[in-house]
Parts: structure tokens; C-alpha cells; sequence
DNA sequence: ACTTCCATACTTCCATACTAGTCAGGATCG
DNA sequence: CGATCCTGACTAGTATGGAAGTATGGAAGT
């Protein structure tokens, strides 16, 4: 049954395989078609492509080192349960990047930047009401040409390994999602870098992805199957503080 | 010729063998046993441990995604030259990341933690003098302490993988290194979380993360073939600002 | 009814064979 | 002599065949 959950599109034989099937896999798990728990294997994604295991295999070893599958030696492979401890861990760590890459970006404001973002702000409203999954994609362009722009394109390919831990969240949160307000804190992010005002910009990256996960707690609760809470309750956010003293 | 640059102890024939494979390349790497810009072929390493070339190609699959090898389809597979503007971005996450951390715990500190933190100061200021090369080891548990007591485990999951990069310089300026200076920033640090100081800890640490490459454009001259620099010459360091605004 | 043992059907891991692409060097043709 | 093509020795990518370990279900014994 599995297959058809995964196999919604054939492969392409003239290209490498093993990158097809990783971006296939990595798809249907962060957007939850195959859910947290679920059982693979190697032979049965094999099967369902007409291809061999070994390619299948290559792709298991790099879904795990990004954390969403478990490859248990002899026993099988499971998609990972979500766990709160690396959502909220995933989120932290781009707190902290990003929050540097926009005082980078408010210490010498580019007007073509500035131009471009606005642009992405329009777009971000007009999907705003009508349709949120979209959202997600100009979110992620938004993030990564800022990061672009800060000449830190090997920070954004560490943050795109954050990210799947945190769009699995966003996927199952869709329809209640606040984006009209996340596009209001994009345009704070903008307006603060434009005036060049360093801390105004690390103030609103930080206070923006704070607010992005702002619904785990209801996530979590209605579909608690999903996650995988470690010892001992859900853990409490503990961050850096916003405001910090005289001196950043 | 190769082969005892690398395998220098036997592998364990009892437990899984591709992680063995990956640690000992991953050591020969970044220690420069295995010089940037070496061929090697999963052939010649697997004859070399006696074992299949599925294992090694697995290893250097892991070994690519950290950016330690380029395997070129139908080509070969190269150690790849310390690239220049990895290291910078390498070091300017450690940054970031590590400051945030650092706020964390100036927030509550804890005298465990002190005492602990102060321990392994002593031990960093006897190798000083004596044994250099020991340092990056005690170096990398001072680091690492701190990340897991701010509960940030993932963190550090994640730093180590940026380590690698930055190690492979470190490796290179043995010698002239400055580790009395090092450990003198580490009690800055350390100084700063016990006061409760914030602001103190994240200036203590940015200031640290930027001098542990400080001889970065000596090593780079003394052994060019050693670096892949991109185009246009020596990419200038762009950090944020340590003194930020008034707020943080 | 309950426990223990064992056959069986899985699983991943490793070894091996084969495919296809790349590159260098030499023969051949102009 | 010089350009071109071909051939053979590489390379990594893929397919497939065991090997070793694990879970499961049923039979046998208590």
C-alpha cells in the first residue's frame, strides 16, 4: 500500500537514480505521506521503481543522517516520529543564524536587496488568503535570499537541513496557519535592514522565528502519534534572550 | 603508496564496517594524511582494509556530504582542497551559533558547570607549553561542554560537522599556534557566564571564534596547493558586528 | 492455559558482477 | 607533420546474490 503514497511520478533512467529517489522520499515524509512510524524497506521502495536496492539503500543512508529515517540494523527502517526536543533545537539554531545574517545585511542596506524583498512581500500577500500551502515556498525563498544576499550560501544549505525537520511541522499545521501575521514580521525584517538598523533587524529575524512554531503545542496535541516527546513531558523552549544588555 | 597514510590500524571485522572505514578517512582528512587534491578510488581503499567497495562507497558518500571529498561520476574521487570561503562561513556559524549559546547560560549559571568548565582550563593551560596538537582535542571538549549544558545537543551535532573544515587549517599551523592566548579567552568566557553577564559571554566567545583562524592568510601562503580559492583572490571575513545596538 | 523452542520469513549489511561513462595514448588518415 | 578516431584501462553507478541478525507464529512440553 505504501507505494502508492510515494510513487506518484516515474524516474527519470537517464539521470542518476539514487538522487531521484532521495528527493521522492524526502518529499513524501515531510509533507507527511508517509507518516511518522511508518515501516520501509529497501526490497519494497526497490519494487515500486523498478529499481534496484542499492540505489534505494544510498538514499536511506542520507534521509537518516538528516534525521528522517532510522535504519535499524537487521530490523528494518521506520520513518522517524517528529521530536519536539529537534524541532524546537532546528528552530534555535536558525535563530541564531539568521538573526547574524540580518545584521550583516542592516550594516550596508543594498537597495536592489531592498527592491527584491518587497517584491516577495506582494507575493507573500497575494497567496496570503487564498493558498497557504503555497506560502511555504515563497517563505523558504525569502529566508534563502537573504541568506544569498549575505554571501552565506553555505549557511542557507545547513538551515535547508534544519528546515525538514520544521516543515514537517508546518505541513501538518496548515490551514491554521497565521500568514498574514508572518508576512507583516518578513516586512518588519525588510523595513529594519532598509534603515540599516542592525539591531532592529536581529530583534525581528529573532522575534519572527519565534513565532513560527508558535502552534507545536496544538500540533502536538492533536496528533500526538506523530511526535516523539524524549523523557519526561515536552520540553521548555529556553532561548537566548532578545534584549540583551548594552552590547550585543 | 597510499594505503599507509591511511590504514594504519586493522579494522574490526565484528562490528559494522562502514562507519570504521569513515572515521579513519575522516581522522586521515583532516589531520592531512591524505593531502587536498589526492586521488583515491573506492578500489584502492577497499584492497587496502581487504573489504568490499560497498562499505567505502558508503563512507565516502558520508565523507562528500561533509565536503571532505568530491566524487566526480565515472571520474574519480578527490580529496578536495581546503576551501577558503567554507572556513570563513564555517567559522561565522560556529559564531553565531555559539554566542547564542553562551547568552543561554550567562542567563543561569551554574556552579557545576564553573567548576567543571575551570577544570578543564587547568588542563588546557598544562598542555600549552608542552603538547600543542592535544589542545584541539581539549579545545573541542571545552566547546562541547559548553553546548550540552545549554541543553543544545543538536547543536553541537552540527558544529562538528563545521569543525572538520576549520580542523583541516588548525592541523596545518601546529606549531605557531597561539594557545596561551586561546586558553586565556576560554576564561573570558567562562568569566563572563559566572558573572551572569550576557552580553560579556557573547562578546567573549565572538571575539575567541574570530581569532582561532587569525593565522588563516600565513597558512594559506605557506601552502597555496593546499586551498581552493574561489574567484577573485582572498574573499574578505564579513561578521556582524560584536557591538550591536543598544539592544541585542 | 502458559512457557519454551524452533522454523521461517523477513530485515539490513556486505561481496561480487556487470554497465556505462571518462580519459589518455597510439595508430591511422589527410 | 598534424588532426582524428579508436582502443583499452581506468572510474563510479547499478544490479544481484548470499550472510548474519531479528521478529513472529506455531508446535511441543509442562
Amino acid at each position: 500500500m505504501t507505494e502508492n503514497r510515494i510513487t506518484s511520478a516515474a524516474l527519470d533512467p537517464a539521470s542518476p537514480i539514487t538522487p531521484q529517489i532521495y528527493a521522492h522520499l524526502r518529499d513524501a515524509i515531510i509533507r507527511n505521506r508517509l507518516a511518522p512510524g511508518d515501516r520501509i524497506s529497501e526490497t519494497e521502495i526497490a519494487k515500486s521503481w523498478s529499481v534496484s536496492r542499492q540505489p534505494v539503500r544510498e538514499a536511506f543512508i542520507r534521509l537518516a543522517g538528516e534525521g528522517l529515517l532510522a535504519v535499524l540494523p537487521q530490523r528494518g527502517t521506520i520513518v522517524t516520529r517528529i521530536n519536539y526536543s529537534d524541532v524546537l533545537n532546528a528552530r534555535f539554531l536558525r535563530e541564531a543564524i539568521e538573526a547574524d545574517i540580518a545584521k550583516i545585511l542592516a550594516q550596508r542596506p543594498d537597495p536592489a536587496l531592498i527592491t527584491e524583498l518587497r517584491a516577495q512581500l506582494q507575493a507573500q500577500e497575494a497567496v496570503a488568503a487564498s493558498a497557504p500551502t503555497d506560502f511555504i515556498g515563497l517563505d523558504e525563498q525569502f529566508h534563502r535570499t537573504l541568506a544569498d544576499a549575505a554571501d552565506k550560501r553555505g549557511a542557507w544549505r545547513l538551515i535547508e537541513g534544519l528546515k525538514s525537520q520544521m516543515d514537517r511541522v508546518r505541513f501538518l499545521s496548515l490551514g491554521h496557519f497565521p500568514v498574514v501575521k508572518l508576512v507583516g514580521q518578513h516586512r518588519a525584517i525588510v523595513d529594519a535592514i532598509e534603515q540599516g538598523d542592525t539591531s532592529a533587524a536581529n530583534a525581528a529575524v529573532r522575534t519572527h522565528l519565534r513565532e513560527v512554531l508558535i502552534d507545536l503545542p496544538q500540533i502536538h496535541a492533536a496528533k500526538p502519534e506523530f511526535f516523539d516527546v524524549p523523557e519526561g513531558g515536552i520540553p521548555e523552549p529556553v532561548n537566548a534572550p532578545i534584549q540583551g544588555g548594552k552590547d550585543e
